[in-house]
RNA sequence: GCGCUUGUAGCUCAGCUGGAUAGAGCAUCGGCCUUCUAAGCCGAGGGUCGCAGGUUCGAAUCCUGCCAAGCGUACCA
C-alpha cells in the first residue's frame, strides 16, 4: 500500500515536471510515512515542504497543486492538506482488509521477502575465547547475532553463521597450564595457584577428569615446577612474568606431546560446553572456524606476504609492523613480535582474508563494544589486501551490566566469579532471556537485574506477547468446543464488517509487519520487531476486551475469527524470528 | 591528553532518511471478572529531550562548544 502511494506521487510529480511547475533535478526520494495519529489519515508525505523553496511556492499551495495532479485510485479514499503542508492519504478500509487474506494465505511466509536476493552474507558472533564457559555477558551477542541472521534470511539473504575459535595464543597456554596445575593438586601437590591463572571450578573439573583417566603420568613435584619461576604478584613479583614462567616450565617438563595433550583436554572440554550452552540457548552455527587452522595451513604467512608485497609492512625495533595509519588507523600495528611470534591481529588479518576469499558479498562481525577501537585496523587490513572494506559491517554489542537487586555483580573469567549463560537460562527460561536481550538496541548499555528477571512473578514483556498468542489459541478451541460453525471463506468475504476502531487499527498494524521485518533486518535492529510484537499484542488485548469474537451472527463471527487467526499467524512468525516459543496454553 | 559511544518521565528504554500535541513498560493512584484465560483492559498524574549557541518552513534527531558517564588508547587476546 505504501508503495502504491509512492507510485501515485511519482506520477503526479512527472505530470508537474511536464507542466514546468517542477524541475526534475529538485526531486528528492519521495518518502511516505505512516502517520502516528489516525486523524492524519494512513500515510503522510512531506514532499510539498521539501520542494516549496525550489518551486517558489508556499508548501500548502504546492501541496494543492500536487494533489490536483494525483491520478485517481480506488484504494485512496481521500487526500488532504494538513499542518504546514503535509499531504495526508486516507486509504479505503476495504483495501486494507485484504491483508487478512494475505496473511492466512502466506502463513509462515508472511513477512518474508526477497530484497536480499540470495546474496551471500556471513555473520560471525560470540567467538568467545575457549578459556571458560559462556557467561551472561556473551548472551546478548549470542541472541543478537542469531536473530540478525534469522532476520536476514527472512528477507532473502543466504546467511552463514560462524564462530571463530581462538584456540591459539597465550590465553590458551594459560588455560593449559592452569589445568595442569589443578591436575598436580590432584596428584597431592600443594602450592600457591598463580594469581593470573584461570581459577574457575570448571578448570578443576577438567583436571580431575583428566587425572582419573591418566592418573599420574603428568605428575611432577611442586618444588621442581616452581623452581626458577619469577615470583607472583602477591609476593612482590609480576603476575604476567610468573604465569609465563609457569607456561615455559610446563612445556619443558611435559614435553611437546604431553603438553599438547593437556592443551587439547582443556580446549575440547570447554568448547563442547560452549557448543552445548549455545545450542540450548537456541543458537546454532554452520561453521566453527579455528584460529589454529590459519597457523597450520600457512594463511597467516600468506596474508603477511601479500601485505608485504603491496608495501604495507616494515621493520622497526626488531618487530614487523603494518602501516595501518596510512589507511585510517590511529597508528601502525605490530604483526610479528620481536620474539618471532605473530600477534592476534595477524591472525585476524588472515581470517578476514579467508572470509573474503570465500566469496561473501557482505561480512558482519558482532563484537563486544570494548573492541570498537579495533575496527579501523581491520578495515585498514582489508583495504591493504585490495578488498572493499565497506563489505564489512561491525556491529557492536554493549555488555549488559548485571545487578542483583541494587548490587552490581562483578564478573571476571579469570577469577571464576561469573554468572554463566546456562545459569541464566535455568533461572529465567530460554524465552525470557532471549526476548530480554534483544528488546533493547544492542549498542546501548543495558541493565540486567537478575532479581527482577529471575522472580517468578516478573513483568517480563515476553509473557505479554505470548499471552496474546495463547488467548487466540484458546478462542479457537472454544469455537470448536461450543460446536460453532466456521467458514473461512465467508470470514474473508465479510471482512468489511470489521469496522470498529479496534479492528481497523489491528488490520492496519498487520499490514506493517513486512516493513518492520525488512527494516529490522537491513538496519540490524531487531528491537523494532520486539516493539512491533508488543504493539500487536497490545492492540489484540484491547480488542479482546472490547469485543466478543464468538458471536451469534455467523458472518461477523467468521470475519472476526479470520482477523484473530491472522494476528495469531503474525505473532508466531515474529516470535519464530526471535527464537522464542509460541505457547498454546499459558 | 586524544579517539569512539552515550545523556529523553521516579526507574528501564523507544522515537524510522529532520516532520504534526515527544511515546511505551515498570512503579504510583483510581476503575473493570454471573460473558472467548484479569499474565488482561480502561483512566489519571508524571518531561527545560544534559547545558548553551547555530543551521531552516520545522531540531530529541544535523553542526559547534561545554558538562557528565562508559569504553578504547599493548610487541594481550
Amino acid at each position: 500500500m505504501k508503495q502504491k502511494v509512492v507510485a501515485l506521487l511519482q506520477k503526479a510529480v512527472e505530470v508537474l515536471i511536464e507542466q514546468s511547475v517542477l524541475q526534475s533535478e529538485w526531486i528528492p526520494d519521495i518518502s511516505v510515512e505512516r502517520t502516528r495519529d489516525a486523524q492524519h489519515g494512513d500515510f503522510a508525505c512531506n514532499l510539498a515542504m521539501m520542494l516549496a523553496k525550489s518551486a517558489k511556492k508556499s508548501p500548502r499551495q504546492l501541496a494543492e497543486v500536487i494533489i490536483a495532479a494525483l491520478p485517481e485510485d480506488a484504494n485512496v479514499e481521500k487526500v488532504e492538506i494538513a499542518g504546514p503542508g503535509f499531504i495526508n492519504f486516507f486509504v479505503n478500509p476495504n483495501a486494507q482488509h485484504e491483508i487478512i487474506a494475505d496473511v492466512l494465505r502466506l502463513g509462515s511466509s508472511f513477512g518474508k521477502s526477497d530484497v536480499g536476493a540470495g546474496q551471500k552474507i556471513q555473520v560471525e558472533f560470540v567467538s568467545a575465547n575457549p578459556t571458560g564457559p559462556l557467561h551472561v555477558g556473551h548472551g546478548r551477542g549470542a541472541v543478537y547475532g542469531s536473530v540478525i541472521s534469522e532476520l536476514l534470511r527472512a528477507v532473502g539473504y543466504d546467511v552463514a553463521n560462524e564462530y571463530y575459535v581462538n584456540d591459539a595464543g597465550r590465553q590458551m597456554d594459560i588455560l593449559a597450564t592452569s589445568v595442569w596445575l589443578r591436575y598436580l593438586e590432584c596428584c597431592g601437590q600443594t602450592f600457591q595457584f598463580p594469581s593470573n591463572g584461570y581459577k574457575g571450578a570448571y578448570v578443576k573439573d577438567i583436571a580431575r577428569q583428566f587425572f582419573d583417566r591418566i592418573n599420574r603420568d603428568f605428575c611432577f613435584v611442586a618444588t621442581e615446577v616452581f623452581d626458577g619461576v619469577p615470583v607472583d604478584e602477591p609476593q612482590g613479583g609480576d603476575k604476567e612474568q610468573h604465569i609465563d614462567g609457569l607456561i615455559t616450565k610446563a612445556q619443558a617438563l611435559l614435553g611437546r606431546e604431553r603438553y599438547a595433550q593437556i592443551f587439547q583436554e582443556g580446549l575440547t572440554a570447554i568448547l563442547a560446553d560452549i557448543r552445548e550452552d549455545l545450542s540450548a540457548f537456541g543458537v546454532d552455527y554452520q561453521h566453527w572456524f579455528f584460529e589454529s587452522l590459519l597457523v597450520e595451513d600457512g594463511s597467516i604467512e600468506d596474508a603477511l606476504g601479500r601485505l608485504d608485497k603491496a608495501g604495507h609492512l616494515y621493520q622497526k625495533e626488531g618487530a614487523t609492523w603494518f602501516a595501518s595509519s596510512a589507511l585510517g588507523d590511529e597508528k601502525d600495528r605490530v604483526v610479528v613480535r620481536e620474539n618471532g611470534q605473530t600477534t592476534y591481529f595477524a591472525s585476524d588479518i588472515a581470517y578476514h582474508m579467508n572470509k573474503l576469499d570465500r566469496g561473501f558479498e557482505r561480512i558482519i562481525n558482532v563484537w563486544g563494544a570494548d573492541h570498537h577501537g579495533y575496527i579501523p585496523r581491520v578495515r585498514a587490513a582489508m583495504t591493504a589486501l585490495g578488498a572493499d572494506s565497506a563489505k564489512l559491517d561491525v556491529l557492536l554489542v554493549q555488555f549488559a551490566v548485571l545487578y542483583r537487586g541494587d548490587e552490581k555483580v562483578q564478573m571476571s573469567t579469570r577469577s571464576g566469579d561469573f554468572v554463566t549463560l546456562r545459569h541464566l537460562c535455568d533461572e529465567v527460561g530460554l524465552d525470557a532471556a532471549r526476548f530480554f536481550y534483544v528488546m533493547r538496541k544492542s549498542d546501548q548499555h543495558m541493565d540486567f537485574d537478575l532479581k527482577l528477571a529471575t522472580s517468578k512473578t516478573n513483568d517480563n514483556p515476553v509473557f505479554y506477547v505470548q499471552y496474546a498468542y495463547a488467548r487466540i489459541c484458546s478462542v479457537l478451541r472454544q469455537l470448536e468446543e461450543k460446536g460453532l460453525s466456521r467458514n473461512s471463506q465467508q470470514g474473508l468475504d465479510n471482512s468489511a464488517l470489521l469496522s470498529t476502531d479496534h479492528e481497523v487499527s489491528l488490520v492496519g498494524l498487520l499490514a506493517q509487519y513486512p516493513e518492520v521485518v525488512e527494516r529490522s533486518a537491513l538496519k540490524y535492529e531487531p528491537h523494532h520487531l520486539v516493539h512491533f510484537l508488543r504493539d500487536l499484542a497490545n492492540y489484540f488485548h484491547t480488542y479482546y476486551n472490547a469485543e466478543q469474537f464468538l458471536v451469534e451472527d455467523a458472518k461477523l463471527r467468521d470475519a472476526r475469527v479470520s482477523l484473530i487467526e491472522a494476528v495469531q499467524q503474525c505473532l508466531t512468525n515474529g516470535l519464530v524470528l526471535l527464537g522464542v516459543s509460541s505457547p498454546e496454553i499459558m
